[in-house]
DNA sequence: AAACGCACGC
DNA sequence: GACGTACGTGCGTTTG
């Protein structure tokens, strides 16, 4: 629900009722009431206006327009693996049902959809896209996806149904799918009357609601971010998840048996310092052990109880054995049943997983990956990092290669700062936990320590991810206190970067949304709340989402020119995954030498920033390898 | 089924 | 001083 967009500051009228957040309060139940009536006259389903549509048994050529909306009704979001159950159409003066039967049968619909001249307009077009190639048609000519659209407009709303995406834009002639398949073990297709029905409107709702959104999208400057940029990435991405990456089941196989008995040998050894058996995966039974029957320090307390979170084990490290016992077991166990059970599992037919990006699921402009995520896979520790052994080339004879910018977020903020001193150090590639360091402190660059850079290293992740002084405590285990001092110091070291956050959370509550190099948006409703605690989060998220969203502007870019560049240079190498500021490849061999001087050469020319981009890359027969 | 705690990535 | 912790996904446990 949206909160309320209050526009009048109750502060400067000295308004002696209640507060702004006592308003907001007040119209947040208002709206909710409002929308349970909305519910409950959805509910009955008979007040829709009424849509007259054909359902097809033959297409006919003739009836297939540009300009068209085309829906493919998909049972699930699994679109990789999920039943396809029909396709609709709607233009200015029809709307049509095809059942699935007839379109895998249709060479004049296969056709339609396979010509780029032919223009469409759909939802969610990348799963419509990897879909239909499961059954050998390659969609082409896709013009609008509303999704996508709705989604640049507002980042921050949450819907994965088309039925909220449109009642967004006023319209409610469309059930959600949950209304018609019903949920959980409840869940089914119903009759062909309902189903066909529930097509219709979703292609009726596309075409209905189209102008609305782009009209938004250029009364806020966004269309070309939609349309340049999302629109052409989702073609991309659905090519690279369509494609997937291999996976080399027996490796992971003989990991897991491994790890099994690791595991079984660390849990005898936990029950024997505890002096019982326990459920050592339950952080309840965990806690009762640790602070009650073996007496340790309870640091931290959640909600519910006890914390067991590794940052209080950690500093009860040194006071029991059991403790060193128990961090080895979650995290060998998370590698099993995440890395090694859960990824067996998302092992298809062909012998590879097919992720799924959420494009338009962020409120910074990320992307995100599900079945399986493979944006999280091990890396920092050794052990975990061999789980990318089993990331393998589709091909013999094929290499793995991975490419990542260098410190994108702190040079996209030398960028839109302007601060000298941080484009000076870009500029001549220094190391820029360094160079903070030895500005913060006031010392040489040669006169920084391992534990300046390290507190410097801390200091620029909290820049780049917006965390607070508390945050920055916790990262470095310091006081409050000293964390806002760091940060101050730093602000004092980077004027440039002061006079930005200044001047952009200033920006945020006057216009109450901020912007990304290519004009994302994302708004802040907290921004003037008089609560303290929203309102810092809206301030952080004021500094932070510019930074990280411009990143993720930039690498979404670099993969549109990345899929062209590789079709242009004629190579037969493909793009198979992007993990937030690196880009991974498959390579023939004989195409290494290349690729190694066509991929960090198009990343890097992306964007014209006001400091170099820089890539780092590497090869090898897996993923492990590429280091 | 939903909420929670926890842990992995950038 | 506030009281919580950037952006995500997924697992196992507990609770309802």
């Amino acid at each position: 629900m949206n909160k309320a967009p209050v526009e009048v500051s109750i502060d400067e009228l000295d308004y002696a009722g209640p507060d702004q957040d006592e308003l907001v309060r007040i119209w947040n139940e208002l709206a909710f009431k409002s929308l349970l009536e909305k519910l409950d006259y959805t509910a009955e389903a008979t007040e829709k206006e009424d849509l007259n549509f054909e359902v097809l048994e033959t297409v006919d050529a003739s009836l297939l327009e540009d300009g068209m909306a085309v829906h493919l009704e998909l049972y699930d979001e699994h679109y990789h693996s999920c039943d396809l159950l029909g396709v609709s159409l709607a233009s200015e003066k029809a709307t049509y049902v095809i059942p699935m039967e007839v379109v895998v049968e249709s060479d004049a619909l296969k056709a339609w959809l396979e010509d780029a001249s032919a223009t469409k307009y759909m939802s969610d077009s990348k799963a419509a896209t990897a879909a239909f190639l499961r059954k050998g048609i390659k969609i082409d000519g896709v013009d609008f996806d509303l999704m996508l659209g709705a989604y640049i407009v507002n980042p921050s709303l949450k819907y994965t149904d088309l039925a909220d995406i449109v009642r967004e834009y006023g319209y409610s002639d469309v059930s959600t799918n949950e209304q018609v398949y019903g949920k959980g073990a409840k869940k089914k297709v119903p009759e062909a009357a309902d189903l066909n029905e529930h097509m219709a409107r979703k292609a009726r709702a596309i075409f209905n609601v189209r102008p609305v959104v782009v009209k938004k999208l250029e009364e806020n400057e966004q269309f070309d971010l939609y349309d340049k940029l999302e629109l052409p990435l989702a073609k991309v991405l659905g090519q690279m998840e369509s494609l997937g990456v291999k996976v080399d089941r027996g490796q992971l196989a003989d990991m897991g048996v491994e790890l099994k008995r690791k595991l079984g040998m660390i849990e005898q050894e936990i029950y024997s310092l505890a002096g019982q058996e326990f459920n050592i995966n339950s952080p309840k039974q965990l806690g009762v052990i640790l602070f009650e029957q073996l007496g340790l320090p309870a640091i931290k307390k959640t909600k519910t109880g006890y914390s067991t979170a590794a940052d209080v084990l950690e500093k009860l490290e040194g006071k029991h054995e059991i403790i060193h016992h128990i961090l080895m077991y979650r995290q060998l166990g998370k590698l099993l049943s995440t890395y090694i059970e859960g990824l067996l599992k998302e092992i298809h037919e062909d012998g590879k997983v097919h992720t799924r990006f959420q494009q338009a699921l962020t409120t910074t402009g990320r992307l995100s990956s599900t079945n399986p995520n493979l944006q999280n896979i091990p890396v920092r520790l050794e052990e975990g990092r061999k789980i990318r052994k089993a990331f393998v080339p589709s091909q013999p004879g094929w290499v793995m290669v991975a490419a990542d910018y260098s410190q994108i977020e702190l040079r996209v903020l030398a960028h839109m700062s302007k601060d000298e001193s941080l484009i000076e150090a870009f500029q001549s590639d220094l190391d820029i936990h360094t160079k903070t360091a030895s500005d913060v402190f006031n010392v040489s660059l040669e006169e920084v320590t391992s534990d300046m850079r390290r507190a410097a290293k801390a200091v620029n992740f909290g820049i780049v991810y917006g965390i607070s002084d508390y945050g920055l405590s916790q990262n470095l285990n310091i006081t409050r206190k000293e964390a806002a001092d760091f940060i101050e110091r730093y602000l004092a070291s980077f004027p440039g970067v002061q006079g930005y956050m200044t001047s952009i959370v200033e920006q945020a509550k006057k216009d109450g949304f901020v912007t990304t190099l290519m004009n994302r948006r994302r708004y802040l409703p907290d921004i003037n709340s008089s609560n303290f605690n929203l309102r810092s989060f809206a301030e952080r998220t004021a500094m932070n989402t510019p930074i990280q969203g411009s990143a993720a502007d930039v690498i979404k870019q670099a993969m549109i020119e990345m899929d062209i560049a590789l079709e242009r240079e004629g190579l037969q190498s493909k793009m198979i995954l992007q993990v937030h500021d690196e880009l991974i490849f498959e390579a023939p061999a004989e195409e290494l030498e290349k690729l190694m001087e066509l991929v960090p050469e198009v990343m890097e020319s992306a964007v014209k920033l006001n400091v170099p981009l820089k890539v780092d890359i590497a090869s090898g027969d897996t993923w492990y390898d590429t280091k």
